[in-house]
DNA sequence: TGAATATGCGGGAACGTTCCCGCAGTAAAA
DNA sequence: TTTTACTGCGGGAACGTTCCCGCATATTCA
């Protein structure tokens, strides 16, 4: 549709390669003749068809983004750090949802090479390393953000291990000894592991044993009834916990009205934290201690990761961590 | 990267035409020539290079979505529904946020081309009548949704104006006579008007005059403060409203607590009701009565207009409303 | 003054596909 | 039998760009 590198050159009454030279702005090329094809470009609007560039090798400016659903507003807000920072770089995101599926995401391996995409953001891995070899085979830049458990690879990680770690640890600072995690059964989601595990961490490092009856489960999904179940069982045990910890913020709401209904109070008998302070955490009865990791910031910073590494090929491997911060309000309490 | 038809040519003995014959299931190629050379083209894993593909004009299945915004839920949600439509046939999705714009509009139409884009949805029109024209001269199809004003484009609408005064009308069932109105100052949003004139039809349905100062708007931003502010506002008249319509749940939650902050309680002594159906206004206290427009429903719908219009040139305008549904929970009552 | 080098520019090839035209060979219609 | 149509296939051109090579002319150096 617009105008194409060889009519300017019919227009400029100079061949092809010249105008090229002037548009790349490459030497051996007169200034004069330069600023002449550059004001006939201007004028007819010239934009490089970027089919034809890449087709020759050149580069699209295509950034793939991997992400298991965009409904999910942690992955919506990655997203959005990711566009800023490729917007500000001249990138553009193409995205891909692939649903915590293996399948989807070899498929997809394959359509990024026909979209010339030149660097792929990963933030689930399904496929493990098996995605991982064919990114490298196909000589496509990538990073992995969010969870991950590979070190082998550049990755952005959202120091989940960290967060529940440091609520852990908050909880046992108010004098909390007996700390129960309402988690759920879900092996592919590797956040899980990684929370149970920093829960753990906090216990080893105050010299609390750790008492595999206070971790409850009862679902495998991402719920309200999922917590309020969990935590119903939880609060039958002989020697209950005097605070959980949720998995996450949406899980906690339904552990707080299992709280409720069993008559105890917020946080007067009983503590409640939970993970990503979520946009209704603030407002919910009482407003949610909770760990906040900045979607936007890991989104962000993956993208920086993988421009670089595009654009200058020799890089280190390299792994952040965007540390989670504790976001404190009034569903936690000082024991006694 | 991977193999050309050129290659397949070479290895089975036929030529490029056949060979492209075969991939493309067209006719005048003997059943039995076809199936040997797809044999070769799977052994190979053979995927057509879209560059050059829609080089020599053919689709590169690509649609092009522009947002304000991928953290906000509403389009993420959206941008979730086209994903799911758009992969059920064979498109991708490249996203171009505007942030509400019209230069970033006007710069992504140029872009649109370059990346062989396919057709085009639009949730929101800074640039308006000029975007259009340009997408028009471009000959990229395009459908609107969500919010627009447009009546000679396709465009799936959520039906801002019926939720409005769904949810107007259904306070006046209850006997309310009095509705507030807490809205904000942003005339660049569309759904702010449209949403107000919902109201008004709903009271001159019910034979209520309008009256001006039941509208208040304290600040141009949506957030919590901005609901505070405005119905303390509101609850200071001289005649005070025994119902409040707010904008969206997340104003809402600023009005609910200004009403609380005054002795009130809801919905007892006010009915208060929100819009967008948030996940937080089931949990809050009390859970809200909103107004739910399922954004994955627009999304996917528009996505399916597009492609509709995208392979099938000649259809008619058209013009969806995905109904908006009242979702009635604690927060309003009966009045008397 | 002659040779080497630098500058400014043009032309051809290539990227991988699709579309169009043409050409045999065979089958159907006259 | 001749004409017509159809089938199966090959080859050339085109899409718009980039890269490489080459050719004049101007400049520098011995």
């Amino acid at each position: 549709m617009g105008i194409t590198i060889l009519e300017i050159a019919k227009k400029t009454g100079y061949s092809k390669s010249t105008v090229h030279r002037a548009l790349t702005s490459s030497s051996r090329i007169d200034e004069k003749t330069r600023q002449e094809i550059l004001r006939i470009a201007n004028k007819y609007k010239y934009e490089p068809n970027l089919q034809a560039r890449c087709l020759c090798g050149a580069k699209t400016k295509i950034l793939g983004v991997i992400i298991p659903d965009v409904g999910n507003s942690f992955y919506a807000k990655a997203l959005k750090g990711i566009d800023e920072l490729a917007e500000r770089e001249g990138y553009n995101v193409l995205m891909f949802t692939s649903h915590m599926s293996e399948k989807k995401e070899e498929l997809i391996v394959r359509k990024l090479q026909n979209h010339g995409v030149e660097g792929l953001l990963i933030s689930s891995m399904a496929g493990g390393l098996e995605l991982v070899s064919a990114l490298k085979n196909a000589g496509i830049p990538y990073v992995g953000f969010h969870q991950t458990n590979m070190s082998d690879i550049d990755f952005v990680h959202s120091g989940l291990e960290i967060g529940a770690f440091k609520i852990t640890d908050y909880l046992i600072s108010l004098g909390h000894r007996r700390i129960g995690h309402v988690t759920i059964d879900q092996p592919v989601d590797l956040g899980i592991a990684q929370k149970l595990e920093g829960y753990k961490r906090a216990l080893e490092k105050n010299g609390i044993p750790f008492d595999e009856t206070l971790i409850m489960s009862r679902s495998k999904f991402y719920g309200f009834n999922t917590g309020y179940e969990a935590t119903k069982e939880l609060l039958k045990l002989r020697n209950p916990p005097t605070a959980v910890f949720v998995l996450c913020d949406r899980i906690a709401v339904g552990a707080v009205k299992a709280i409720k209904a069993s008559g105890l109070r917020i946080p007067m008998d009983i503590s409640v934290a939970g993970y990503d302070n979520e946009p209704f955490s603030e407002v919910i009865d009482p407003p949610l201690t909770t760990v906040s990791s900045s979607a936007y910031e890991i989104g962000k910073s993956a993208a920086e990761l993988l421009i670089e590494n595009i654009e200058n090929t020799n890089t280190k491997k390299r792994q952040l961590v965007i540390e989670p911060v504790l976001v404190i309000r009034d569903s936690c309490r000082k024991i006694g």
